[in-house]
RNA sequence: GCCCUCAUCGUCUAGUGGACCAGGACGCGGCCCUUUCAAGGCCAAAACAUGAGUUCGAAUCUCAUUGAGGGCACCA
C-alpha cells in the first residue's frame, strides 16, 4: 500500500484531478470524498490537481468553483488553495495562487497541468528515445478517412504505427507523439482495488496520442507522469477510465516506475437509474447547499453511495471523524449507486438534530434573512434563538425553518370564521373559548410554556372541551396555520402583546 | 461491431461455500406516544436477474444467457 516515502515513513497520498470544465458533478465529488477519506484514514495526504490540458473545454471560473466545493464540504487540502484567500475571490477569478506554488506540504507542484508542459515534453522525449513512443504527422482528416475505411470493412479502427502515411517525422514539423504498445501481443493485467483483477489484450489497445499537435499532453501521459512525480500512492477515479487503464499501466512499466494502487469507482446514477444529470435536480453540491442541506449530511450521504463499513457494522449515521476512522477503499462496492433524495432528507434531518442550538441558530441566520425576515436587532435574533429548539426536530432541510417561524416575526392574515370554529363546536362556543383564553393569557403571571399549558388545560376542562378542540382554534387564531411547532412554546416566542392582539382580532372575527 | 465492467428488498447496502426459509438503513403501511406537525418507540410487507455446472451443501465458485453501464478522440 505504501508507495511514496516522506521522511523515511511510508505515506498514503491521494489526489483528486478534475478538469476545469464547469460544475463539479456529484459523482465526481463522491470520488473526491472517497480519495480524501482514504488518505485521512491512513494519516496521509490529499491534494488537488487541475487537469486543464484541453484548452478548448476550459471554462473560466470553474477552478474556483471546484475549490469552493471542497471549502464548503470542509475538506481541507494538503496541496492547493488557501481557503481564506479563496473566500475573498470574485466569481470570475480563477487559478488561486496557492495552486501555482512550486510545492506544497512536500508535494511537488505546480498543480495545474498547463503549467507543467516542459515536464510532459521531457518524458515524452524519454519515451521516444527508448522506443516506447514515436512521432506521427497524420492530420485529423487523414485519421478520419482511415477510420471510415475501417468501418466500411466492419473492422474496429485502431491507429497503429504501421499505418503511418509518413515515416521519419522530424521534431520540427507539426506532429503528435503516440505511444507504442509493447509488446503488441500479450495481455496487460492489473489489480484494481474495486474491480479486482482486470486483463486487456494488448492487441486491442491503440497507439494512443500522448502529446497533441499543440504541444499539450493528453490525459494519459499527464496522469501517469504527475501521479508518479507527485508521489500518488492510491489513485481513485471514475470507472469510465477503466478501459484506458492498461495504457497507463504500460506507461508506468515503460518508465520503470512503481504503480500507484488503482481504484475505479462506479458512477452515481439518478432516480431513473441513468447517469445523474441536470434533469435530476441536484447535480452539484451548491444546489444541495442552496436547498438547505448540511455539509455533514451531504458527506455522510455521499459516503454511503457505494460504500458501507461492512464486516457486520450496520451504522448509517456517521460524523466525519467516524468516517475517517472507518473508511476502507476495499469496501467500496463495484456496482453503480442511485442517488436517493429521500435518504438524503432523512440524514439531513438527523444531522440537524445533532447540531447544538447555537450552531443551528448560526446556520439559520443567513437563510432566514434570505427569506425576507429581518434579524437586525438583538430582539429579533433572540426570537430566532428561542424558536430554534421548537423547530429543530421538525426540519429536514434548513429551508424548512422559514414556514415554521415566519408568523413569529410577521403579522398574520386575519383568520376565517371556519378556522376559528373548533371541531364539534359552534361559533358561539368557539367565541367564548377564545375570549376566555384571551383573559387567561392576559392575566397569566408568567408568559411561559409550562404555566401556559397548565392553565390552558385547566381552561379546556372548565369549558368541557378536549385540549385538541381548544388548542386548535387558539393555534389558528394566533399563528394563522394549522401546523406549527408546539403551541405554548410558540406563543411564548411570539410574546404576550402580539398573542393578545391576535386573539382580540380573532374574537372580533367571530363577533361580526 | 469490438473491448471492459456491473447484477441481493422500490433505494443504499451486509453477506467472501454451511451460522441466510438472507441482516441493517431510507422510503412505504400499521400501532403506540401526542394540542397540530415532527421526533421517538414497536410491528409488518419487501430481494439473491435467468439457466446450467462444481459441491454433501451456493447469494457466495465456474460458464452461458439476459439486462444495464462504460470505452473504442490530437476530451478528460
Amino acid at each position: 500500500m505504501a508507495y511514496g516515502v516522506t521522511d523515511g515513513q511510508p505515506m498514503v497520498r491521494t489526489r483528486f484531478a478534475p478538469s476545469p470544465t464547469g460544475e463539479l458533478h456529484i459523482g465526481s465529488v463522491r470520488t473526491a470524498l472517497f480519495s480524501w477519506l482514504a488518505a485521512k484514514h491512513a494519516g496521509g495526504q490529499f491534494y488537488i490537481r487541475l487537469e486543464d490540458t484541453d484548452q478548448e473545454r476550459y471554462v473560466a471560473g470553474s477552478t474556483r468553483r471546484i475549490l469552493e466545493t471542497f471549502d464548503w464540504l470542509g475538506i481541507r487540502l494538503d496541496g492547493g488553495p488557501d481557503h481564506a484567500t479563496l473566500r475573498r475571490m470574485k466569481t470570475d477569478e480563477d487559478y488561486p495562487g496557492a495552486l501555482e506554488d512550486g510545492s506544497y506540504q512536500g508535494i511537488p507542484g505546480p498543480f495545474i497541468q498547463s503549467q507543467r508542459l516542459p515536464v510532459y515534453q521531457q518524458w515524452a522525449g524519454w519515451l521516444i528515445e527508448h522506443g516506447y513512443a514515436y512521432r506521427a504527422s497524420e492530420t485529423a482528416e487523414e485519421i478520419e478517412h482511415m477510420r471510415a475505411e475501417a468501418m466500411a470493412r466492419k473492422e474496429t479502427f485502431r491507429f497503429r504505427e504501421e499505418m503511418r502515411l509518413r515515416t521519419d517525422v522530424r521534431p520540427d514539423e507539426p506532429h503528435v507523439v503516440r505511444m507504442r504498445i509493447v509488446p503488441r501481443q500479450g495481455v496487460t493485467r492489473f489489480h484494481d482495488l474495486v474491480k479486482g483483477d482486470v486483463a486487456f489484450e494488448n492487441a486491442n489497445l491503440d497507439d494512443q496520442v500522448l502529446i497533441k499537435a499543440d504541444g499539450f499532453p493528453t490525459y494519459h501521459l499527464a496522469v501517469v507522469v504527475d501521479d508518479h512525480l507527485q508521489g500518488v500512492s492510491l489513485a481513485l477515479r471514475g470507472d469510465d477510465w477503466l478501459s484506458s487503464a492498461p495504457k497507463h499501466v504500460l506507461l508506468f512499466q515503460y518508465f520503470g516506475w512503481d504503480m500507484p494502487q488503482l481504484a475505479h469507482v462506479p458512477n452515481v446514477l439518478g432516480d431513473d437509474s441513468r447517469k445523474l444529470s441536470k434533469r435530476h435536480g441536484a447535480t452539484s453540491v451548491f444546489e444541495l447547499r442552496d436547498q438547505g442541506y448540511l455539509p455533514e449530511a451531504v458527506i455522510n450521504f455521499l459516503s454511503l453511495l457505494g460504500w458501507a463499513p461492512g464486516e457486520g457494522d450496520e451504522q448509517n449515521v456517521f460524523t466525519i471523524p467516524e468516517l475517517i476512522s472507518k473508511f476502507d477503499v476495499n469496501h467500496i462496492g463495484s456496482s453503480p449507486a442511485v442517488f436517493s433524495p429521500t435518504k438524503l432528507d432523512w440524514l439531513n434531518g438527523v444531522h440537524i438534530r445533532r447540531l447544538s442550538e447555537d450552531d443551528l441558530t448560526q446556520r439559520l441566520i443567513p437563510i432566514v434573512r434570505e427569506a425576507g425576515i429581518a434579524l437586525d436587532t438583538a430582539e429579533q435574533l433572540d426570537k430566532l434563538r428561542r424558536a430554534v429548539p421548537l423547530i429543530q426536530e421538525r426540519m429536514k432541510t434548513l429551508l424548512d425553518a422559514v414556514p415554521l417561524i415566519d408568523f413569529m416575526f410577521f403579522d398574520i392574515a386575519v383568520p376565517t370564521r371556519e378556522a376559528l370554529t373548533g371541531q364539534k363546536m359552534d361559533e358561539a362556543e368557539s367565541l367564548e373559548a377564545l375570549r376566555q383564553t384571551r383573559d387567561l393569557l392576559a392575566q397569566l403571571p408568567e408568559f411561559e410554556n409550562a404555566p401556559m399549558e397548565q392553565a390552558m388545560r385547566a381552561l379546556a376542562d372548565r369549558l368541557h372541551l378536549k385540549p385538541r378542540q381548544l388548542f386548535t382554534i387558539v393555534r389558528n387564531a394566533v399563528t394563522g396555520k394549522d401546523v406549527t411547532p408546539p403551541l405554548f412554546g410558540t406563543l411564548s416566542v411570539i410574546g404576550r402583546a402580539a398573542t393578545l392582539q391576535r386573539l382580540d382580532r380573532a374574537v372580533g372575527v367571530l363577533e361580526r
